[in-house]
DNA sequence: ACCCCGTCTGCTCATATGAGCAATCTGCCC
DNA sequence: GGGCAGATTGCTCATATGAGCAGACGGGGT
């Protein structure tokens, strides 16, 4: 009867599902008790034959968010579901949507939001609604888009979100890396970008993306390095960058002299932040995710149902 | 509100069923009274973001069988779902472990069973259990296999029908397809041919596969035809053959010269029957399906979701 | 400003479903 | 064949859900 009981579970199932018939109805239809009707639609949907999904573009998958939590400590997860979509772009840009849903719903509501610039982050502006906090100013945590012809972006993105919550925005004005690090002291010292810095350092929350270390990241698109020099990173380990500052699996600064070159928060304050949301999507970014969920980068996630798996070490 | 109430929907879902909450505990976290989650659940149903599948090899499609049912006016229908297969392999044997289920299921229990031969009749008689049924007599309705090497397939197949319901097989002693009418006409008139001839057309159901009008057909395997021949009748209208038949889009025959030396029973004579099961699957044969049930061959079809909708003209 | 009509809300009540329990069955060992 | 352990069954009762309805609400039209 073993087999008859799970074709059973899967006739009822069917009745049950497709036909909404009661179970009472599907009972008297197989020759069965109400109750063992029951039973076998509860056996069906724990043996997996039975499978709910949530068709839509803002779904979330809080079974995963759940075991994310769970698994790394992170405060948050936020995990978008991956069902039905086509490319990476229409991953990133439903995890921005949720980025922006999050940020919108978060309570308290930070006084100063602390932002990197990129893609994600651009894509998250985009997706707030206007108005979507009564007053919250953004200020930037790292070295802008300025040396190539998209420059600006940085600056749109801050203004943007920032203009959307009725607040300010306060822009670095300074280049992500210096070449020479005598450069960087001094703009550092600089009363305008001292200023912004302080400021960043005393933001209530951070809301960062990450980049693949390769040469399609922003870094190289925006030239402040060449293609050349991130395979040079990728070779010391690089898996890739957050505020324009390249890690290696672990977490850790890549290269020490580089880093010192790097214009912006250090990477230790994001650490130490109780509200720092990281925007993390697409699969090239599976390993920059879990070198920033692993070294407590962030205490919010915000990412796609693939990445979380991967994070999970599941299969399938 | 219009894009608050649908991301609201997917919340409850979400919550419904991936976290197994009740409607009540939802409508607390979500701010809402319990019936207004009620609400927005089915909403979320009806405009079918809420996806159910029955993930199982033997799981069958009852709305699509009721469509078919209503759309053609067949007796009845069996849709095995297609979900989760492979290739045209596996759905064939989906749908002859169906077949199998249907017949062990029928009533009244039929005295005599016609049979044609194939690859897909043979599955159905492997499907079956022993004891199927307690007594039935199998009859070939059509010439068998008895040219090429794989001869004996078609005596297999009924036998093994017939041994698994206790009952005798009767085998057509004759090749499908006569060379010369002379040939057909005289052993048509053998009184042991005649005898099984008769017995078929007396049968209480009749149970048969159609192949798709291709090279790949088993009348061109077994040596009947040729390939050569096999593309003048698809060029006359061709879409398949059933009980070594070939008929066009309308299921009338295709070539009358032909039909005449081909030995087994009438088409009429299944067209007259109270009860023709015919079994189908697979994209090659979408075409003859829709002959077969839209000129009456058959009273029941065993099929595969996706030629159940490519009968119903569904789109996707 | 007023009213009317269609929509939406929160309710009552009937029904469907799930948890837990005692009775029964089944296989298995002696 | 007897008796025991674990599984399975059919039940009672508590709970969750869906149908249907009366009142509130909203947004045009006059």
């Amino acid at each position: 009867m073993i087999d008859t009981d799970e074709l059973m579970s899967i006739r009822a199932a069917e009745l049950y599902y497709e036909e909404n018939k009661t179970q009472d109805e599907i009972g008297s239809i197989l020759r069965l008790t109400r109750w063992k009707v029951g039973r076998l639609l509860a056996q069906a949907k724990a043996s997996g034959f039975i499978r709910i999904e949530i068709v839509h573009p803002r779904a979330r998958r809080l079974p995963v968010e759940r075991r994310l939590r769970e698994a790394t400590g992170l405060k948050d997860a936020i995990v978008v579901s991956s069902v039905g979509v086509a490319g990476d772009e229409e991953l990133q840009s439903r995890t921005a949507q949720a980025a922006a849903d999050y940020l919108t719903g978060l309570r308290p509501i930070p006084r100063t939001l602390g932002i990197s610039w990129g893609r994600t982050l651009h894509d998250v502006s985009l997706h707030l609604k206007h108005g979507w906090a009564p007053g919250v100013d953004v200020v930037q945590i790292n070295g802008g888009v300025s040396l190539n012809k998209r420059a600006g972006t940085a600056a749109t993105t801050a203004a943007t979100i920032a203009h959307k919550a009725f607040g300010a925005a306060t822009l670095l004005p300074s280049p992500a890396i210096l070449e020479r690090l005598e450069t960087k002291h001094a703009i550092e010292s600089d009363r305008a970008v001292a200023a912004v810095l302080e400021q960043a350092a005393g933001a209530s929350a951070y809301l960062y993306s990450a980049g693949q270390a390769d040469e399609h990241s922003a870094l190289v698109d925006s030239g402040y390095l060449s293609a050349d020099e991130v395979g040079e990173l990728v070779r010391k380990g690089a898996v890739g960058d957050i505020v324009g500052r390249y890690i290696d699996k672990n977490g850790a600064i890549v290269d020490p002299e580089l880093d010192e070159r790097t214009l912006g928060i250090q990477l230790e304050q994001l650490r130490r932040a109780s509200l720092a949301i990281a925007v993390i999507s697409g699969s090239a970014k599976h390993a920059v995710a879990r070198a920033i969920v692993g070294s407590g980068l962030c205490t919010v996630l915000v990412t796609d149902e693939d990445t979380a798996r991967a994070l999970l070490g599941d299969d399938v």
